[in-house]
DNA sequence: GGAAATCTACTCGGATACCGCGTGTCCGAGTTATGGTGG
DNA sequence: CCACCATAACTCGGACACGCGGTATCCGAGTAGATTTCC
């Protein structure tokens, strides 16, 4: 385990799936079958984006989600949070008012201001913090498409396509699509 | 729970009770009971920064631990590593192989380097490990010591001083010491 | 042929088990200071 | 009085349960579209 859990993983990696979608919704099932991963996991998170103004729910037979915001404004951070809920790195235990030679309670100077040990982690948190702000969901997208051939976005966008075509068609090709 | 756990922050406590201890060596026990913290567990963790050269084992009845070097050259950073092993912020599974499209292999433009997702991860892994480094046990032992009224420092010593003296004393005052 | 009702299947959304890691505790091997004994 | 030895308590070090959070799954409520039927 980590501090950025797999929840946040999938979130982002399906996520992605959903820049190049425009007015178009994508169903959790369907961005969870692109990555290959679990579908119902998937299910569970994207509520918690959506509840953050992250992305927006259609429903019914063609609905989905869309991002509802443009992927510049979206920022990992904000993706981070959203997924997991606002998780300290690090949680103070005020272990120095503990200390033996305080009988009972501890004096003022000791509980004053932020723990010594807790400033450092704070500091730090601060920096990952900062460094995961400091990316945009469409910084990460346009760092894939610049990997990626010039026909992968196109084939994203048929696979998306032919997926929702084939919702409620009769399912032409089920069992001999191409897989000999 | 969060990433920096709590063995991080009772080992970062009875380090502290450390710096000023000189040649002396001071019991985990001691050292947890100063902090008023469990013993138990507190033994678990000075192991760990044994074998990491933060400090010094000393064995037999006035044994204990000690500093193994100055506490300007111990960075927190070090503490971390040496105490939770070296766990990642965030564990890539490559989600980025399993895409969909990608039949049974993934390209090699798709596997290349490093994850986009991973990347940023990375980055603000480094950004938080940097504010770590950049802080050593010293640092904080001395703006500790700021807080703290000047005879905190000498109360400090006489109560580790007085515990090893009362270890096979013959415990001159076991139950009426001042609790009352 | 056109429009409305129905019906289906797909969608989201939350409530429910399983598992691994961290927390906390305990007990055993080894070692050093103590206390007594013999010279 | 001094040196040696046995004792005993304290030390470290690792092995053993408990609980919580994350992971993964399933099922239920609601809705848009396709189908069918009636006029």
């Amino acid at each position: 385990m980590a501090h950025l859990t797999a929840s946040v993983e999938y979130g982002l990696h399906c996520l992605l799936g959903l820049v190049d979608a425009g007015e178009q919704p994508r169903s959790a099932r369907d961005l969870a079958a692109f990555q290959g991963i679990s579908p119902s996991f998937v299910a569970k998170i994207f509520p918690r984006l959506e509840k953050a103004g992250i992305v927006e729910a259609a429903e019914g037979v063609r609905g989905g989600y869309r991002l509802a915001r443009a992927p510049e404004t979206i920022s990992v951070l904000e993706l981070v949070d959203a997924i997991e809920g606002p998780k300290p790195l690090f949680e103070c235990q005020e272990i120095r008012s503990r200390c033996a030679l305080f009988d009972d309670g501890a004096p003022g100077w000791a509980t004053r201001g932020v723990c010594s040990i807790h400033a450092v982690m704070l500091k730090a948190e601060k920096a990952m913090r900062d460094a995961l702000a400091s990316e945009s969901l469409a910084d990460i997208a346009g760092r894939l498409q610049q990997k990626a051939p010039p026909a992968f976005g196109m084939d994203t966008r048929t696979w998306f396509d032919r997926r929702i075509a084939r919702r409620r068609s009769g399912s032409p090709a089920q069992g001999k699509d191409g897989t000999g």
